[in-house]
DNA sequence: CAGTGAGCGAGCTTCCGCTTGACTT
């Protein structure tokens, strides 16, 4: 039995170590926390000054156990998870539950997974450090508070089963504040002036220059003017300038970069990149994915240095030392990088390959020297005008870090590439060939993606590593934001277009505010975000947890004691609470909208128990109210009058069909038809507000028509077997599990016996995949109601 | 598969951060 027991954190790092060490030296792993607040109740005993009540999670218990007796059998325990708060935490996590003794317990931290660095930690051992503890129990109770005495609020002036929390409510904040931005945003016109040059080099062949003016223009007038000037001007260079410019390589990869950048460019989600990640990691491929960390170690830097000269040389490598600049960084571990520089590639799936790839490139950049480019600028002056136009074009004179990386941005309209510049001269004639004026507006702010909202939380500080997927995941289960894309809309510009000494104006069309795969408020989410910021402004406030951690470091340095932090805030916290629950009103986000010009009843949208919905109608009038639903891409926050008064126009009764009603109603799965008891779905091509009776009847027996020869055959003493006409071609069906009909064999000949062994050679029908190539499929949303069994 | 929207009130839901699996639907 080896005389020392490590532990860390995580098993891959766990069998890394272990090589390293030899045999005296047993290394398990504790899987992140082995303990935490009691998940029944509040798990905090206010009576008793905030002592937290802990309790081994319940997937943790079997290895608490494996680890008490190793721990039993060691001669000494050296407990090595990270050296952050939470791993400090941990640690003591440990020293508790297995009940470890002083003399024979180590603490000791490295932050690279190298022989060197954790020989040196273990000669260097220290003791677990308390306030440190103490700063992650303000933590872990600060956030069980806030979350487990905010949600009970929502349930009851709300609905059931929400939740709010310290970083999920601010996360939604800002969708819904982004959001009434748009709403809110109106575009402004401009003016922008471009021009196209004839000249001819010095050879005699012509050159064409494209400038722009650098001034824009507010009014039509004023652009028009300046064109008319330019009718009679002479247009001569001004000056020519060469600057010389450089372009430094990005930082290596956090987590939050490295999901920004394979969202932009392999168009992954946030959990998706960790995913992948988490696999390369197991298999060794790269370094740890979850970490605030710029820094990268000696050896990644040495092994970086000697690929940069083997694959380019040595002019090629600039080693640098990032530091970190997000808030709240606990730099546990390194940067995320590959494990081993030399390899360009990895075997694996194509999307381990393509976000190894990106890992790679990112991280030889980053040690990669300065891009040197020249920019020139050409100055055109116009005779009796004092704007000037101006041209620019950029050459690289050395790539640099551009040979294997560029970083991409979010900003979709930095689109136009600088590029060569004709050689041209100062004080050179060029001949206008065209000047055109044309109607820009500025752009609306965009909407939050996952990868750009993860961002956006990390600058405040809010959320880590580990939970920003689990965050973007949370807010999206509760219905708070979704995921959606946003249809181009069509806009006229006006173009001004001097030639031939003559102007033209035209008015063109462009598609606009097209947006993709981009985080959008739901109405639930809109209305608890008002409320939580109307009661609870100071945990709403975006500085919220950058304050509680500037406390939190005052315990960890031993300023303070956690207790009276946590009672500070809890005294001035739960009265708010109780004040709430108490007197404020249910929150249904109502919004009247007028008043309904057939019935004069007033007309209102408001969040029903199954959802957003318009009302004609008040609760309080002795005749009922009208409702009907809101459809999907309708919000309670922007739904016009006449809009809301549409949905009222469904159900429709169109006619009579064998004495029976005929009615037109949009469902859960679209337009249908009822007629009878029965449904059928309209066509997408027919639209339900002009669906005739005679339509509806075609349909009807065309759906008839398929249903009589649906049935192929009927076998089994019972019937239990039917063979089928499905949308996919024939196939049967035994004890409601359906089966396929193997290619060749003809489905009217089937027998029983052969299709009781076709069931036996398909035992997985029925059960529905859930894995596509390595993605879990998103969790199914369930209605409250349903969501226990 | 395919609307519902009153009121009563059982018992349920919920946080953030650390880490990986999972009894196959």
């Amino acid at each position: 039995m080896p005389k020392n027991l490590v532990i860390v954190e995580s098993p891959a790092k766990a069998k890394t170590i272990e090589k390293f060490l030899g045999n005296e030296y047993l290394v398990m792993s504790s899987f992140g926390h082995i303990r935490d607040l009691a998940e029944k109740g509040i798990g905090i005993d206010f009576e008793n000054n905030y002592a937290p009540q802990y309790a081994v999670s319940k997937d943790k218990k079997k290895i608490v156990s494996a680890l008490k007796k190793a721990s039993k059998e060691a001669e000494m325990v050296w407990l090595a998870s990270d050296e952050d708060r939470e791993g400090e935490a941990i640690a003591w996590h440990l020293f508790e539950e297995l009940k470890l003794k002083s003399d024979n317990t180590r603490r000791i931290v490295f932050h690279e997974i190298t022989k060197d660095a954790i020989l040196h930690a273990i000669k260097t051992p220290r003791s677990i450090d308390l306030n440190l503890v103490d700063a992650q129990q303000a933590r872990r109770v600060l956030d069980r508070i806030v979350g487990f005495e905010l949600s009970p609020v929502l349930w009851r002036k709300v609905r059931p089963s929400l939740s709010a929390g310290r970083v999920q409510s601010v996360a939604v904040r800002l969708i819904v504040e982004r959001e009434r931005e748009i709403n809110q945003f109106i575009a402004e016109a401009t003016y922008r002036i471009s021009g196209i040059f004839n000249s001819v080099d010095k050879n005699g062949m012509p050159i064409e220059l494209k400038a722009e003016l650098q001034q824009r223009f507010n009014t039509k007038a004023e652009a028009q003017t300046f064109l008319e000037k330019c009718k009679e001007a002479q247009f001569n260079i001004d000056n020519i300038v060469t600057k010389p410019a450089k372009k430094s390589p990005a930082p290596p990869f956090t987590t939050s970069t490295l999901q920004q950048d394979a969202a932009r460019k392999l168009g992954f989600s946030v959990s998706q990149t960790m995913q992948v990640a988490q696999r390369l990691y197991e298999a060794g491929k790269i370094t740890y994915m979850r970490t605030d960390s710029v820094n990268l170690s000696d050896l990644a830097l040495g092994a970086s240095k000697a690929e940069i000269i083997n694959m380019a040389g040595q002019k090629y490598v600039h080693i640098r030392k990032f530091s970190t600049k997000s808030k709240g960084a606990q730099e546990a571990h390194e940067a995320i990088r590959p494990s081993y520089m030399n390899a360009h590639i990895v075997e694996g799936s194509s999307q381990e390959k393509r976000l190894y790839e990106l890992i790679w490139k990112r991280t030889i950049a980053s040690q990669m020297a300065d891009a040197e480019l020249e920019k020139t600028s050409i100055f055109i002056k116009i005779s009796g005008v004092q704007h000037q136009f101006a041209a620019s074009g950029e050459v690289i004179v050395f790539d640099g870090f551009l040979k294997v990386y560029l970083e991409s941005t979010d900003d979709e309209n930095d689109t136009e590439n600088e590029s060569l510049l004709p050689v041209m001269k100062k004080g050179e004639k060029l001949l206008p060939l065209e000047i055109v004026a044309q109607e820009r507006f500025s752009q609306k702010p965009p909407r939050y993606g996952e990868a750009s909202l993860v961002r956006k939380l990390e600058e405040l500080g809010i959320g880590r590593p580990s939970t920003y997927a689990p965050t973007i995941s949370t807010i999206q289960n509760r219905l708070y934001v979704e995921k959606g894309d946003r249809q181009p809309e069509k806009r006229d510009y006006n173009v001004l277009k001097l030639k031939g000494g003559k102007i033209t104006d035209q008015i063109k069309a462009e598609n606009t505010g097209v947006e993709k795969s981009k985080l959008f408020p739901t109405d639930i989410g809109t209305v608890v975000t008002d409320f939580l910021i109307e009661n609870f402004p100071d945990v709403l406030n975006y500085n919220f947890t950058a304050d509680v951690e500037k406390e939190f470091d005052n315990i960890a340095d031993g300023d303070i004691k956690w207790t009276a932090s946590i009672d500070k805030f809890y005294k001035k916290f739960h009265p708010i609470v109780e004040d709430t629950m108490k007197n404020s009103q249910r929150q249904v986000g109502e919004r009247i909208l007028g008043v309904d010009p057939n019935s004069g009843r007033q007309l209102s949208v408001k969040l029903g128990k199954y959802g957003p919905l318009a009302q004609i109608g008040t609760n309080e009038e002795e005749e009922k109210p009208i409702f009907a639903s809101l459809r999907r891409d309708q919000s309670i926050e922007n739904i016009s009058m006449e809009e809301a008064l549409e949905l009222f126009k469904l159900p429709r009764h169109v006619g009579e069909f064998e004495n029976k009603s005929l009615t037109i109603a949009i469902g859960r799965f679209g337009p249908y038809i009822r007629h009878d008891g029965s449904f059928y779905s309209l066509p997408k091509t027919d639209d339900p507000m002009e669906v005739s009776a005679e339509r509806a009847i075609e349909i009807i027996e065309e759906k008839r028509e398929v249903e009589k020869n649906r049935i192929i055959k009927t076998m089994g003493k019972d019937g239990e077997i039917q063979i089928l006409n499905g949308r996919f071609g024939p196939y049967f069906t035994c004890n409601k599990v359906n089966y396929k009909i193997p290619k060749g064999i003809d489905p009217i000949s089937l027998t029983h016996e052969k299709c009781l062994e076709l069931i036996i050679a398909q035992p997985d029908a029925g059960n529905k995949r859930n894995f596509l190539e390595g993605k879990p499929i998103q969790n199914r949303i369930l209605q409250p109601s349903q969501r226990r069994k």
